[in-house]
RNA sequence: GGUCCCGUGGUGUAGCGGCCUAACACGCCUCCCUGUCAAGGAGGAGAUCGGCAGUUCGAAUCUGCUCGGGAUCGCCA
C-alpha cells in the first residue's frame, strides 16, 4: 500500500506515531521557510507541515507542489502548537511533520477548485466529472447511495429474497416509453431493445419458482429528460409470489423505514406511512403524488360560484368543467405584481388564468367586511356576500388569498397542484429534513385516451383489476379499480407496483378492453403468457426509483447529483462526448445505412 | 414539438449603443515571508464578449438564425 493511514481518521491519540499517507494537495500555504499542505483523501483532510529543520530535501521539493498533485508523505504525527489548532477540521488538533515527500502524479491547474462551496456551470462539472466527484459533497452522495443499496441487499437477503440478474438486451415491445434499441450483427436488420424495466422477466421468474426476487436494475427509456428523469435510471425491482397487496406494502414499508432510520438517522419521517386512495389524493391535492408535508388542500367550489352572474364560471361549469380553490394563508394583501405573477404561473401549467380574492388581514370577523377591504380580479361581480360565502366554504381567514381556477377537471388540478407545490416552497411550509411517505392506491385500471379514442392501461397491462370490479370489465372500464399502489414521498413518485394478473382468462379480457389483437398479444407478450399456461403462482411486486430516493435522502433537487456519470438534457455525456458517430466498418457489419430523414 | 431562463479571461460575475484599448473577485505565474488553515505582501500574465448573419458612422450591448446548458409543458405503460 502507498499509505497506512487515512488522512481524515488521524486524531490526537496518534501523536508521536510515524505514518505514511497519500492523497491530493487540496491547498498550499507557503510561508517561505514553512510550507503547509492540506492533504486530502476520501476520509478527509490532514495538515502536513514541511519544515527545513526536519527535512531540507522535502521542504525544497514541497515548494513545487500545486493543487491536485498526488503525493505520498511520511513523517511523525504531532499535537499542534498551542493556539494553532483548527476546530473546523476533524484532524485540527494534530499535524503531520513531513520527513519524506514523494510526488506520485502532478496535475495541471484544475478548471475549478475541488471544494464543496462551488458555483459553476453544470456542463463544466460534467466535462471534468472526475474532478467534480472528488469534492467531499459528491463523495458523500455516492457513499449515501452505496449505503442505501447495501441496506437493500442486507434487508432483502434477510427476508429470503434472491437477487437475480436479467438481460440488458431484450425485445422491443411497442407500448410504453420509447425503447433504446441495439442492432444485431448476427441478425441483420433486427434489433434488441434495452429494458424499460425487467417487468416481464421478473414475472417469469415468479413462474420459475424464485418466490422472492430483487434486483438493483438499470432501466432505459428514450424520452425527454427532466430534473428527476434520466434516460437510464436505477430501480430497486422486486417481485413476490403468493402475496396480496398488503404483503408487498408491508415489506417495502419495512425496508424503507430501515433505510431511513439506519442511513439518515437525523431525518424526521412518519411511521407508519400514510395511506390515501387515488381519488382522495386527486380531491385533496389535485395530483396522484401529493406532498403531504403541508396542507394547502384544494376544495371544489363549483356550486358556490355558479349562478351568481359570473360568466366565466357559468360557461365552464356548464361545459362539464369544475371550479376549485386553494387558500394561501397570509397572502391576502398580495400586490398586483404578485397576483399577476400567479396568474402568469397558472398559464404556464396549462390554465387560462385564475381568479383571486384577497382579504385584508385586520378584519375582525368575516361578518363585517367592507367593500374596500378585499381585492379581486373579478371585483365588480363579487358582492361582499359572495366573498363571505367563499371564505366560509374554503375555510379562508382574513389576511388569506383565495385562488379559484375553473376549467376541465384535469386542467384545474394541474394548475392548482402546481401552485400548491410552488407556494409550499415559497411560504416555507415544510422542513427540509422531513420525509413524508404516503401510499397511494385504488388507481383506476384504465384511462381514456382522447387522442386515440380508446382505453389505455393506467399503469401496465399486467396489473390486476380488483376482484369486485371484474363485473365492469366489459360494461364500464372506467369503473374498474386496480390492485395498484404507488409510494410517494414529498411530492415525488418513488415507485409503483401492483398485484399482477396470473389468470389467462382475465388477462385476455383486459387485452380486449385495450383493443389488442390476438397477433399483437402473441408477439408482444407470448413468452410471458406461455409461461402462465404452466402453473403461475399469484404474484405482485414493485419498482422503486433508487436515484430519486437517494436524491431525497441527500437533500438534492435533481438526480444528476446522485448519479456518478449522468447525461445532459439532450441525453449526451460531456465527459465521453457520447453519443458519437461510429466507424463505417461497424455500420457495414450491422447492415445499417442512413437515409436523409428530412 | 412548445414556452421560459442563461452563455463575457481558467471560474463566478459587472458592463446592456460611443466613456470598453472590457471592470471586479477568485484562480494562475514570479518574488518576499517559520504558525498558516479562504494565509499575508509586492508585481505580472490572461477574454474581441458561444457561433453566424444583419441593423448602425459605431455592437459585448439592438434584431434574426444557430449551437450549447438549465427549468418546464407535451412525452415518461
Amino acid at each position: 500500500m502507498y499509505k497506512n493511514t487515512n488522512c481524515g481518521d488521524i486524531t490526537l491519540d496518534r501523536a508521536g506515531d510515524f505514518v505514511i499517507v497519500a492523497g491530493w494537495v487540496s491547498r498550499r500555504r507557503d510561508h517561505g521557510n514553512l510550507i503547509f499542505i492540506d492533504l486530502r483523501d476520501r476520509s478527509g483532510i490532514l495538515q502536513v507541515v514541511f519544515n527545513p529543520k526536519i527535512s531540507e530535501e522535502s521542504h525544497n521539493l514541497s515548494e513545487k507542489l500545486r493543487n491536485e498533485w498526488v503525493i505520498q508523505v511520511s513523517g511523525t504525527i504531532s499535537k499542534r502548537k498551542e493556539g494553532a489548532e483548527n476546530d473546523d477540521l476533524k484532524t485540527g488538533q494534530i499535524e503531520l511533520n513531513a520527513k519524506e515527500l514523494k510526488i506520485l502524479s502532478p496535475s495541471k491547474t484544475p478548471p475549478f477548485e475541488v471544494i464543496d462551496d462551488l458555483n459553476i456551470d453544470e456542463l463544466t462539472r460534467l466535462k471534468y466529472r472526475f474532478l467534480d466527484l472528488r469534492r467531499p459533497k459528491m463523495q458523500n452522495l455516492l457513499k449515501l447511495r452505496h449505503n442505501v443499496t447495501h441496506e437493500i441487499w442486507n434487508y432483502l437477503s434477510d427476508k429470503d429474497f434472491i437477487q437475480v440478474e436479467t438481460p440488458i438486451l431484450i425485445k422491443s415491445t411497442p407500448e410504453g416509453a420509447r425503447d433504446y434499441v441495439v442492432p444485431s450483427r448476427l441478425h441483420p436488420g433486427q434489433f434488441y431493445a434495452l429494458p424499460q424495466s425487467p417487468q416481464q422477466l421478473k414475472q417469469i421468474l415468479m413462474v420459475s419458482g424464485i418466490e422472492k426476487y430483487f434486483q438493483i436494475a438499470h432501466c432505459f427509456r428514450d424520452e425527454d429528460l427532466r430534473a428527476d428523469r434520466q434516460p437510464e435510471h436505477t430501480q430497486l425491482d422486486l417481485e413476490m409470489s403468493y402475496v396480496h397487496k398488503k404483503d408487498v406494502i408491508e415489506l417495502v414499508e419495512g425496508l424503507f423505514i430501515s433505510i431511513v432510520e439506519k442511513i439518515v438517522p437525523s431525518a424526521k419521517f412518519n411511521k407508519p406511512f400514510l395511506h390515501i386512495s387515488y381519488e382522495e389524493s386527486m380531491e385533496r391535492f389535485g395530483t396522484d403524488k401529493p406532498d403531504t408535508r403541508y396542507g394547502l388542500e384544494l376544495r371544489t367550489i363549483s356550486e358556490i360560484v355558479t349562478n351568481i352572474g359570473i360568466n366565466v364560471f357559468d360557461s365552464v361549469i356548464g361545459n362539464g368543467g369544475i371550479a376549485r380553490s386553494i387558500v394561501l394563508p397570509g397572502c391576502g394583501e398580495y400586490t398586483r405584481k404578485q397576483t399577476d405573477e400567479l396568474i402568469n404561473f397558472s398559464k404556464l401549467s396549462g390554465g387560462k388564468g385564475l381568479v383571486f380574492i384577497g382579504l385584508d388581514k385586520n378584519i375582525q370577523s368575516l361578518d363585517n367586511i367592507q367593500d374596500d377591504q378585499y381585492r379581486s380580479s373579478l371585483k365588480k361581480f363579487l358582492s361582499v356576500d359572495i366573498v363571505k360565502n367563499i371564505y366560509n366554504f374554503t375555510g379562508a381567514k382574513p389576511g388569506d388569498l383565495v385562488l379559484i381556477v375553473a376549467d376541465q377537471a384535469k386542467v384545474v388540478n394541474n394548475v392548482l397542484s402546481a401552485i400548491r407545490t410552488r407556494m409550499g416552497k415559497e411560504l416555507n411550509l415544510f422542513d427540509n429534513n422531513e420525509f413524508n411517505f404516503v401510499w397511494v392506491d385504488d388507481f383506476p385500471l384504465f384511462e381514456w385516451d382522447d387522442l386515440e379514442s380508446k382505453w389505455v392501461p393506467a399503469h401496465h397491462v399486467f396489473s390486476s383489476p380488483k376482484e369486485e370490479d371484474l363485473i365492469y370489465l366489459e360494461k364500464d372500464p372506467a369503473k374498474i379499480k386496480a390492485e395498484l399502489y404507488d409510494l410517494v414521498c414529498n411530492g415525488y413518485e418513488l415507485g409503483s407496483g401492483s398485484i399482477r394478473i396470473h389468470d389467462r382468462d382475465i388477462q385476455t379480457r383486459v387485452f380486449n378492453v385495450i383493443g389488442y389483437q390476438k397477433e399483437d398479444i402473441d408477439t408482444r407478450f407470448g413468452h410471458l403468457l406461455r409461461s402462465f399456461d404452466y402453473g403461475a403462482p399469484p404474484h405482485g411486486g414493485m419498482g422503486l426509483g433508487l436515484d430519486r430516493l437517494v436524491m431525497l435522502l441527500g437533500g438534492q433537487d435533481n438526480i444528476r447529483e446522485v448519479i456518478a456519470f449522468p447525461k445532459t438534457q439532450t441525453a449526451s455525456d460531456p465527459l465521453f462526448d457520447s453519443p458519437s458517430n461510429i466507424d463505417s466498418n461497424q455500420l457495414r457489419e450491422l447492415g445499417i445505412s442512413f437515409t436523409d430523414l428530412d
